[in-house]
DNA sequence: GCACACTTTGACGGAACCCTGACGCTGCCG
DNA sequence: CGGCAGCGTCAGGGTTCCGTCAAAGTGTGC
């Protein structure tokens, strides 16, 4: 579960950031002033922090760098001033966001959830891979795998699996894939797609004659499906 | 060097924040409708994006979902539209900031640093020394151990062997490594490569002939793989 | 101005890849 | 039942791409 904490000197908005993420079944903490905040983050190791800039004890951009010191956890600042400099020293000093009072609700959960998604280990080195469970395609690293055995495409093979990866679950008409992958002026040449369509099947399905992943839809086009 | 892919079309904004990126010293590329953005990002992998939603050919979080259906690149949205559902639909979809316009050029610098910022590696979290139990590589001390032993290579071959292996296990395209060692008007001079490689593999490799490690994609590019 | 290391360039054999045409199969319709 | 259209399969030939080598160019330090 994902843990929050909250640092604001108002009760009020912290009472309602609160009820608000606990109904969205966050884990939350929260903190009234700079010290308590620091104190709490080393103690609990929250997956982000929503901070108010105008605490009792301490300036917001003090916390920001007392935490920064030793972690890289997602800040997402909250503040009722809308001057550009207080952005800009809040940012430089490391907060990951900047919401200004008074906020909308669902914007600042919009906003709590990117920063606590691309906090998320990416896979490998940042790449998106779609598993089918008979083959893994790495799309960034260009990279198919198949029973822990890199496949080995040629370029063309792969661009088609990328043009239909990318479109996975979706129709994609011929004509479109065509043209997307040879150009153009090839939206005729069904021919090509037919001996590639087999290429890709013989390399990457089980059953190469009876594809489960590569169908073809008669007279339209072809279909990936996990 | 960063470099940001601006997309909006709107030439004078494009225009202003052209020269406001360049005067400090960021690479950028623009592109005024989604499908150019689609394909520059691509082709040139920017650090990170600035999108504007309101663009003439394809819904703006079109183009978001088309960015993350493969890379992690941060994305910052630029908005008239101050509606809050405008928000968390782009937000959901994948972006990391959401900016509405007319905005401040200081506030946005700062959100892209910040930006750019969580998007490196951690501090001390990277690995800078790459082991492939045939060599390893030290990229902060430039060196190169083979069998107890350093390798020489040349400023070249260095650079060469550096891109690669920042791109460990991914497959890096012949442009973009042509690109990114001799510079930006060598894209095509694939004799380069041909060259290069094979002096790595000959000082790297135990059998230059049948490389382990780097590894040819006939058509595409070459892969590191430890 | 010479020696040395590095980069660029050109040429060539061989490997990998793409296109092409032919054929068989299936399902549909006359 | 026969013809037709759409799809899958296969193999050969032309073309592109890659590895290799050698030699010419470039720059730097002595």
């Amino acid at each position: 579960m994902t843990r929050v904490l909250v640092v604001d000197d108002d009760p009020q908005i912290v009472r309602a950031l609160v009820i608000n993420l606990k109904a969205r079944t966050y884990e939350v903490d929260a903190a009234h002033d700079g010290a308590t905040a620091l104190r709490l983050a080393a103690a609990r190791h929250p997956d982000v922090v929503v901070l108010d800039l105008g605490l009792p004890d301490m300036d917001g951009v003090e916390v920001i760098r007392g935490l920064r010191g030793w972690t890289r956890v997602p800040i997402l600042v909250l503040s009722a001033r809308h001057s550009s400099d207080e952005k800009v020293a809040a940012l430089d000093a490391g907060a990951d966001d900047y919401v200004t009072k008074p906020f909308g609700v669902d914007e600042l959960l919009a906003r709590l959830r990117a920063a606590v998604r691309r906090a998320e280990p990416a896979h490998g080195e940042g790449d998106v891979i779609v598993d089918t469970g008979e083959f893994t395609v790495d799309l960034a690293a260009k990279k198919v795998d198949r029973r822990g055995k890199d496949v080995r495409l040629t370029p063309t093979e792969w661009h088609l699996l990328e043009v239909l990866v990318r479109n996975s679950g979706r129709l994609v008409g011929q004509k479109q894939l065509l043209q997307e992958v040879w150009g153009p002026s090839y939206g005729t040449e069904t021919n090509y797609l037919r001996v590639y369509m087999a290429q890709l099947r013989r390399k990457l399905e089980a059953d190469p004659s009876h594809p489960k992943h590569f169908i073809t839809e008669p007279g339209m086009g072809y279909r990936f499906e996990k």
